[in-house]
RNA sequence: GCGAAAGUAGCUCAGGGGUAGAGCAUCACCUUGCCAAGGUGGAGGUCGCGGGUUCAAAUCCCGUCUUUCGCUCCA
């Protein structure tokens, strides 16, 4: 344990240092769990997003993108049930310091007089053998209609306070049932505290008739609202996926783990709209294409595995998560739901357009299921970033730190470097080939320090290959080009650099690892 | 939000009431030149921030912000 910690400390010093990731507004103290990508991170982050970008888009016929605002009409958010189940009522025991969900805590209690209720009825299966018949006996047994009648009235009960946003009531209905923390049993509570977990903001600058709007918490709603726009305009026939890459903003109450839970944070989403029926086949086959994907990283096959939810949210009727080995254990990187109808049947109510697709086939319409992939870029980067900061231990008993990137996620693919940095010749050619393979590649340039120095300074970024530029080159237009992971030299010719490094870094080779 | 630990140079950290330190990194020059750690010189910090105690606070006290860990939450 304690070695994981320290290497999570090593990655976040790390993503400092090279340039990958400050914290925001550092100059202040910081502002909590926000954070801004560096000029390396940047460049990491955005080769990520196109990575994801190109599989999804580019290499599926019946899969197109869209970038939609952040903005969106109020009504959205009540449609797709944020405003209603995005806020917790939250209370704090102040003995044993836990912190619970109210309505959780009431449900919980009722649960325990449901458990009653088996009691009598295994009882009393017991009493009539046979002859026992469980509706009847549950109808017509007084103390079972006791029980039931009581749950009925709490759960009744709470609704009403929640609907009304009554929390003092909720905090008395507690207290009235005499719930006790489960762990310290102490009655002890605070009063209950409404979280809202998305961002408030106004359009409009007259404060009087402004409207509220929220910063999305998902983007995956953009893509709903637009579903009957890019079918039509796009001709697009179901099955038929929408992507998009995009900020999401949730007011988490703990956000924490460096890049890992932020308050602000991008989503790439991808909406596959099918047939109803064929929702949990395809469900299946997303499952393995985004393992697959993920898998043509190479970050390990064992640092991956499924996560299916047993406790289905309100829309779906099958969630599993992709989690990652992160240095702090499995957690989830990406998301793969089966969200049925329940986003655009949402949409239609509340909008009153129809948001259908029409079977020439059966000669009808009907709403799409729909079939969703969602990765947190953010943690995808995280996962790339500390699974590739590696310190070996080299033959000659010292050890180097080398950043393992994919090359094909690398901000720079190659380093330009005179083996000389006094001698003219050789730093005129090197500046000759960097202008020649900059129009190809994120190239980098270095004359400081001895040739060796140069080649770790590289390997601590991540940079895959490095060019060394000597006095052979100007006689023969040859340079040794080293590789980052093996450390071995090659003697090749300047002219064949583009094509060896397009080869180890070209999309068609890592898409189908 | 609660509890614990921490915050001193870009990074990792030492110092513990009396002039601000080290290693690495960085910059210039010299030397070397195909796998880091040669020489000389330089730059960089009101010790997270704000109060208090004191002749004197980086150091003691209080508050606050930020980070990590645990609890909690996570469509």
């Amino acid at each position: 344990m304690a070695k994981q910690e320290d290497l999570f400390k090593k990655v976040i010093s790390h993503a400092k240092e090279y340039g990958y990731i400050f914290q925001s507004s550092e100059i202040y103290d910081g502002l909590s769990a926000v954070y801004d990508y560096a000029q390396n991170g940047v460049e990491l982050k955005k080769n990520i997003r196109n990575y994801w970008w190109k599989a999804m888009v580019q290499m599926n016929e019946n899969i197109v993108g869209i970038d939609t605002a952040i903005f969106m009409h109020p009504k959205t958010w009540k449609a797709s049930g944020h405003v209603d189940a995005f806020s917790d009522p939250l209370i704090d025991n102040k003995d044993s310091k836990k912190r619970y969900r109210a309505d959780v805590l009431i449900e919980d209690y009722c649960a325990k007089i449901e458990n009653k209720i088996n009691k009598e009825v295994t009882k009393a299966a017991k009493r009539f053998g046979d002859a026992f018949n469980k509706e009847e006996f549950v109808s017509t047994n007084g103390r079972v209609i006791g029980y039931q009648e009581k749950i009925n009235s709490i759960l009744t009960k709470t609704g009403q306070l929640l609907e009304a946003e009554d929390l003092t009531g909720v905090k008395a209905l507690i207290e009235e049932l005499e719930i006790a923390c489960p762990v310290s049993g102490s009655r002890n509570w605070t009063n209950v505290k409404q979280f809202n977990l998305m961002f408030g903001t106004k359009l409009g600058a007259d404060a009087a008739t402004a409207m509220d709007l929220y910063l999305r918490p998902e983007t995956a709603q953009g893509i709903f609202v637009n579903y009957a726009n890019v079918q039509k305009t796009g001709r697009m026939k179901i099955p038929f996926g929408i992507a998009q890459t995009g900020k999401a903003f949730r007011n988490e109450i703990v956000a924490r783990q460096f890049i890992f839970r932020m308050r602000e944070f991008e989503q790439m989403e991808m909406q596959y709209f099918v047939k109803p029926g064929t929702d949990l086949q395809w469900f299946n086959t997303w499952k393995e294409n985004r393992l697959k994907w993920h898998l043509s990283l190479g970050l390990g096959k064992e640092n991956y595995r499924f996560h299916d939810h047993e406790k289905l949210a309100h829309y779906a009727n099958a969630a599993t998560d992709i989690e990652f080995n992160f240095p702090f254990g499995f957690k989830e990187l990406e998301g793969i739901h089966s969200r049925t109808d329940f986003d655009l049947k949402a949409h239609e109510e509340h909008s009153g357009k129809k948001l259908r697709f029409f079977d020439n086939e059966t000669n009808s319409s009907y709403v799409p299921y729909v079939v969703e992939t969602s990765v947190g870029l953010d943690r995808l980067f995280l996962a790339v970033f500390s699974n590739s900061l590696k310190t070996e231990e080299l033959e000659d008993g010292s050890s180097r730190v080398v950043l393992k990137l994919p090359s094909i996620l690398a901000p720079y693919k190659i380093a330009v470097l005179p083996l000389l940095k006094n001698h003219e010749g050789l730093t005129e050619l090197a500046h000759t080939i960097v202008n020649d393979l900059k129009y190809n590649f994120n190239v980098t340039y270095d004359e400081k320090d001895a040739v060796g120095k140069r080649y770790r300074r590289q390997d601590a970024n991540g940079t895959p290959f490095c060019i060394t530029v000597d006095h052979e080159t100007l006689e023969n237009q040859t340079v040794t080009i080293r590789y980052r992971d093996s450390m071995k030299q090659d003697r090749i010719a300047i002219n064949d650099i583009s094509t060896i490094v397009n080869k180890e870094v070209s999309f068609k080779n890592w898409i189908n690892k």
